[in-house]
DNA sequence: CTGAAAGCGCTTACAG
DNA sequence: CTGAAAGCGCTTACAG
């Protein structure tokens, strides 16, 4: 047996395997060992086999915190959702951990409360940590955010949101990155497409009085927003009082309560667009209570078809968001961007599917 | 004005603002000011104050990867929940999450799927990160996965179990932790009890034919299981045929699934006790679906108080389970065994409340 | 392709 | 109470 390298002069071992205890059982120097185990070319192959085996055999472990610091880059990646009681961001959370943690990085997420100080707060802390990449939602952020981030140089992509195709900048200057000539990196989907969409699946329905039902009210909800007002003024039926915006926090009880208020403020509406499904279900839930026919007397629509809405009475028409999708892509986009390598597109469009269902 | 310490000669200048630099500002040895800025006492209060002032004004943010190396020690710690689709567990993850950040520390999570491997191997690549401290959700763990956490020495507390009251040692040797006198660290409640409590609610409401109805099936789930078989023996109705249990994952639509059958299979059935409130929910729609009285024909009742049980047509009863409360005593818990302290219990138990509402 | 050496930015015995 | 020095376990110019 051979001895394990002598540290017995060190007054702190830590009983640990150590990359010299591998070069030594291998009889080769740590710089081999190292780049052996992180598959740097330039190492002979017969060395890379005999260093994997001894690694192996030993239990050898690399310690993050000593590569990190060595390094200077560490292995976890950064997430900055608004809630996690909104599943949508759950599913983005869960698909872009899956996807990291495939990769060998670690997720560390920050919930900002959709709250740009509390974001710009996060970021710092996040930065402190030298993460090797960061996926953040939407693509409005504080300027001091913004600031930061760019400093940094840490890469980033955001999420579910598209920046406005109108405002690109066209001037196709070489020596710039893709970032630069094209915008931020991002994946997501035309919010006010979506919008417009649902909003002309319910004037195909013969529907004349459409309200727009919001809650949260986070940027892309009005984008959302925008699509319907966009639909509505084509169809020379847009109406100011046809637009019900409540700053709070979307739930189900929050629906219930805006379907009553419509229903007793505006009687003659003949469908209601809710920008979550959380609403639109809690409004659903109230029909059934109230005894309204739906959608014989009312239309009820949602967005992001999330848990539930497929199991409703009667089952809730709305469009399906590839969230899933979304946080699968962004992660792997990030970890292009974080090996250096250049995407091929900086603006991931993915789309959304109008899911009509009986409620509408 | 002062340079910062003149690193000229390093080959690897980061730009960063070091430990040095702080002391070499402040007039100290860098000793002086790690122990200054991490509140070792037994540094003399006016130097104190010259170390923070300076650290502030350079802007001086201690690198965490240099920290955790130095001292074997990192400001991260890890929580391990069975799923991200349940909301319990994101409520738990929500309420840990928050009060680990207050505390300086950064939290990473692991997803099991209810896979005692895929926690294993959690376990396993997460132990090598070296967290401070580590939650995991529930008592039943492989041999594997409880030796690599033995081993370790990172102090764990387990969620939402506590150990069964008839097998703690009763033998108190001193020299003992408090872990090996009552066993492992764990907040959370008894999860026979609710279940016995929620069957005895049914009983007082007169029902004879009460089916326990559960997909899922984990530890706990089977505890509520218990819960319901003895009070429905010690009411002389229990019956094997009650017993609906389904490995399944638990959703809305399963929880239709189950209504359906059940009530074809078993028509005299006159409640049912779902494990968990997605079912409930589920059942309680497709008994809207098809026309069946709830509690008139048959009363419903679920598990947890999740998002939109109060919400329902009618509203559901169910037992409320103190999640946010669990992730943020468990993390308390943590905390102090990070800090070398001793929590006043070894076992907390957060109890439960039973909510009676209009589907029982 | 390989190795010796320096360095990453901290903490912590040890000595005073 | 304070400081000089060694060390944590890696990576990476630099030289060969």
């Amino acid at each position: 047996m051979k001895q394990l390298s002598s540290r017995s002069k060190n007054h702190r071992s830590t009983g640990r395997v150590t990359l010299s205890d591998v070069a030594s059982a291998a009889g080769v120097s740590p710089s081999t060992v190292s780049r052996a185990l992180r598959g740097e070319r330039a190492v002979d192959p017969d060395l890379v086999a005999r260093v994997l085996a001894v690694s192996d055999k030993l239990g050898y472990v690399p310690d993050p915190a000593a590569r990190a610091l060595a390094s200077q880059r560490s292995d976890h990646v950064t997430i900055l959702i608004p809630l996690l009681s909104n599943t949508l961001f759950v599913d983005l959370l869960e698909a872009a951990q899956r996807t990291f943690r495939a990769a060998g990085f670690q997720t560390l997420m920050g919930v900002t409360h959709y709250n740009l100080s509390e974001e710009e707060q996060l970021m710092r802390e996040q930065l402190h940590h030298r993460p090797a990449g960061m996926l953040i939602t939407g693509l409005d952020h504080s300027q001091a955010t913004q600031k930061l981030m760019a400093r940094s140089k840490v890469p980033c992509v955001h999420l579910m949101d598209l920046p406005d195709p109108s405002s690109s900048t066209p001037l196709l200057q070489r020596a710039l990155s893709l970032e630069e000539r094209s915008g931020p990196y991002c994946v997501g989907f035309r919010q006010t497409d979506a919008g417009e969409a649902m909003t002309q699946h319910l004037l195909a329905k013969g529907k004349k009085r459409i309200v727009f039902a919001a809650a949260q009210l986070d940027p892309r909800v009005m984008q959302r927003l925008v699509g319907w007002r966009k639909a509505l003024k084509q169809a020379q039926l847009y109406d100011t009082h046809l637009e019900w915006l409540n700053p709070a926090a979307s739930s189900l009880a929050l629906g219930g309560q805006m379907f009553e208020q419509i229903l007793k403020q505006s009687p003659n509406v003949d469908a209601i667009f809710f920008c979550n499904d959380d609403l639109a279900q809690g409004a659903l839930l109230a029909a059934m209570r109230l005894g309204v026919a739906v959608p014989g007397q009312i239309a009820i629509a949602g967005f992001n078809d999330l848990t539930g809405s497929d199991q409703m009475w009667p089952p809730l028409t709305t469009v399906r968001t590839p969230r899933a999708q979304v946080g699968e892509a962004a992660a792997s986009m990030l970890l292009q961007l974080i090996q250096g390598e250049t995407p091929e597109v900086a603006q991931l469009d993915l789309g959304f599917e109008l899911v009509p269902r009986l409620s509408t």
